[in-house]
DNA sequence: GTGAGGAGCTTTACCGGTTCACCAACGGGC
DNA sequence: GCCCGTTGGTGAACCGGTAAAGCTCCTCAC
C-alpha cells in the first residue's frame, strides 16, 4: 500500500550536508560523536529536504518499536456509549505523546480474536507491549499471552491478573462507601445493578456489596447482574421497581445504566430522590446533564489510563514493575440521593 | 523500547524447514515458485517456531506500510461523552480488519498539532494514508496536507474538502427534511442549537436551517451557535426558553446537546413534548434512555466509517477515487416531538 | 538429440536506518 | 620527540524481510 513520490534518505541528507549515513544518524538521535557545527548543519539540510527517519528501518535496526497496543472487547454501539474508554484512551496518549510512541488501537468481537490479535501483534513486532481491559474471572488472555512474552498491564485487580502486573481501582472499597451513604441517608433496602458476572470487577463489586450489606445489618442486597448497555438497566431497573420489596435505592455499575435507569423511574412516575435514590459510577458528564442529576461514584480515568501507561512502558524498559492501585472512586453527590421518604 | 527474548527469525524457519529465505517468502507471500508440499512443510515449521514476518522488516523492504491514520481534535473530556467517534472508529476497523491493517489513533490539542503530527507520520512512512475529521470553513490543514503528498480522505462536503477525495452526509436535506417535519407537527417557533461556527457542517446547517425556514414563510429562525457539549446545550436551551418569543420547537446538532436540553426543559417545568418539541441529531442509544425518548435525525455512523476508510483505500491504491455522499439521515419519531400545544 | 519452456528453488541485491570498530588530527604532559 | 587521550568523524556490517535474476532439472515438441 502507499507508492511515496519522493523518497528522501537519509543517504540524500548526508550527500547534502556533506558528511556520512552514519554521522546524520548520530545526529538525529542526539548522539555524542558530531560536532554542534556539523549538527546544525544536518538539521538544517534535513529540514529544507524534509526528511525524517523512515520509521519501519528504524525499528527494524534498534530492534524495538514505538507502538503500543490496546484491543477492545465490546459491540460498537455500546462502547460508543460508554465515556470511558475515550477518557481512557485520552490518559493512554497523554503519556505516548510524551516519548513519541503512538497506539495501536483495535475493537475486536470476542477474546478469542483478541488473543489471536494480541498474539500476532507481538510475533509481528508490531507492539512493544499491550494494555488488557475488562478482565474477566479465570482471563483465558492470561495463559498465551504470558507464555508469548507480551510485555503487558492488566487494568483490574491483581487478583485477576495471573501475574500480569496491575493498575486497578480499588472496588471493594468504594462499593462500601456507596453503600454507607446511602445507608447514612437512611436507606434499608439498597439495590444495585450490576455489570456481566463474568467481568472480574463485577465480582469483586458484588461480593464487596454483599459484605457491607451484611455488616451494616442490611440482610443479603438484591442484585441484579446484567450487561452494560443502557437497554439492560432500563429493564433491571424496571424489574426491581415493580419487586414486591421494592427498593429505595438503586446503586449502578456505570453511568449510562444510571441515565436509563432515572427514564424508566420518570416514565413509571417515580419521583427522584423523594421515592427512589439513584447512584451512578464513572462518573461522566452525562451524569450532570440529566434532572435531577445523578449522584456519581466518580474517578479520574484519564489518569488512570496514564498510570496504566506510565506503568507498562516500566514493563517494556524490563523493570520489575510493582502493581498498583489507582486513586479511589469519590463520591459526588447530587440530585439523585437522598432520604428516603417517611 | 522493548527487548524480545527469543528472536526468530526468517532464516531459522528457512533452515528448519531446509530450504532458503525466499522460498519461506514466497509461501508466506502465497505467490507461485513453492510446491503445495514444500509451501505445507514450511507453514507447519513456522507454526511450530511461533514466527510471523517482522512487519517493520517487511514494511521496509515493500515500501509500503498498512497502517492508516486517524488524529481527532477535541478536548477529551468531550469526546468519551459523543458516542460519534466510537463508532466511526468501528466502522474504520471493520475495512482495516478484512485487510489486515492498523489504525493509528491519536487525540491531538489543536489543528496545529494535527497538522505535524499527520505530516510526521507521512514523512515517517508511519501510515499509508490518513482520514481527515471535522472539517472546518477555509480548513488550515488541506494546504499543508496536499503539499505534503499524504494520501487523504476528508470527511465532509467537497466544498470544504480543498480537493481531498471526500465523503459527506448530506447535512443540507436532513436539515430540511428536519424542519418540515416539525412545521408540519403544526411548529411555526422552531430553534436550532449548533456547534461550533468554524466547524464547515455546522455552517451547512446553519446555511440549510435559514433556507428550508424562509422558505416555509416561517422567517428568520433562531439559531444558538455553541459547542458540543452537554453544558452549553443546557446553556443554549436556557436561554431560548426564557426567550420573549419562546421556540415550540427545537432541533439540536448532536445527541449530547438534546439529552441536556431535555433535562434543562424538565428542570423548568416545560414539559416535553406537549409545552415544546425537542429533535436530536446523531442518534445513538442515548436517545432511547431517556424519558421520553428523544427523537432523532439518525445516520449509521458505523458503515460511515466504513465507507471513509474504503474510499481511502482507493486513494492509498493510487486510483482517481471519487467523493461520494454516504446515507442520508433518517428522521426517527419518537417521544419528544408532538404538535404544539393550541 | 536438441532446444524451448516451465516449475521449483537458490542467490543476491536491495529497503533505510543504527551501531560499532577503526582512524585521523590535535593538544598536552613529560 | 613520543605517547596518550579526546574529539569528530568514516565505513561496513547488520536488522529481517522482499523481489528479481539465475540456476537446475524435467518434460515435451519436432
Amino acid at each position: 500500500m502507499s507508492a511515496p513520490t519522493e523518497r528522501i534518505t537519509i543517504k540524500d541528507v548526508a550527500a547534502a550536508a556533506g558528511v556520512s549515513k552514519g554521522a546524520v544518524s548520530l545526529a538525529f538521535n542526539n548522539k555524542p560523536g558530531v560536532s554542534e557545527a556539523t549538527r546544525e548543519r544536518i538539521f538544517a539540510v534535513a529540514r529544507e529536504l524534509g526528511w525524517a527517519p523512515n520509521s519501519s528501518a528504524r525499528s527494524l535496526s534498534r530492534q524495538a518499536v514505538d507502538t503500543i497496543g490496546l484491543a477492545i472487547c465490546r459491540p460498537a454501539r455500546l462502547l460508543g456509549l460508554e465515556p470511558f474508554y475515550m477518557e481512557f484512551i485520552s490518559g493512554i496518549e497523554s503519556v505516548l505523546a510524551e516519548r513519541d510512541c503512538s497506539l495501536l488501537l483495535r475493537l475486536v468481537g470476542s477474546v478469542e480474536e483478541e488473543i489471536q490479535l494480541q498474539e500476532r501483534w507481538w510475533r509481528e513486532r508490531q507492539i512493544g507491549g499491550s494494555i488488557l481491559v475488562d478482565l474477566r474471572k479465570d482471563d483465558p488472555r492470561i495463559a498465551p499471552l504470558r507464555k508469548s512474552g507480551l510485555p503487558a498491564v492488566a487494568v483490574g485487580h491483581p487478583s485477576l491478573t495471573g501475574g500480569f502486573p496491575s493498575v486497578w481501582t480499588d472496588d471493594a472499597t468504594a462499593v462500601g462507601e456507596a453503600v454507607r451513604y446511602l445507608a447514612a441517608l437512611g436507606h434499608r433496602r439498597i439495590a444495585r445493578v450490576g455489570g456481566p458476572t463474568g467481568l472480574g470487577h463485577s465480582a469483586i463489586r458484588t461480593e464487596a456489596f454483599e459484605a457491607v450489606m451484611a455488616e451494616l445489618g442490611l440482610g443479603p442486597g438484591v442484585h441484579v447482574e446484567t450487561g452494560f448497555s443502557g437497554e439492560e438497566g432500563a429493564r433491571a431497573t424496571r424489574s426491581l421497581l415493580l419487586s414486591s420489596n421494592r427498593p429505595t435505592a438503586i446503586v449502578y455499575d456505570n453511568d449510562i445504566m444510571a441515565v436509563a435507569g432515572l427514564g424508566v423511574a420518570t416514565e413509571m412516575g417515580v419521583s427522584i430522590p423523594d421515592e427512589l435514590s439513584l447512584l451512578a459510577w464513572d462518573d461522566s458528564q452525562l451524569c450532570r446533564l440529566t434532572h435531577p442529576t445523578l449522584s456519581a461514584m466518580s474517578h479520574d480515568v484519564h489518569s488512570f489510563g496514564a498510570q496504566v501507561t506510565r506503568v507498562l512502558f516500566d514493563v517494556i524498559a524490563g523493570q520489575e514493575a510493582v502493581s498498583q492501585p489507582a486513586a479511589l472512586p469519590q463520591l459526588v453527590p447530587r440530585g439523585s440521593t437522598a432520604p428516603p421518604r417517611s
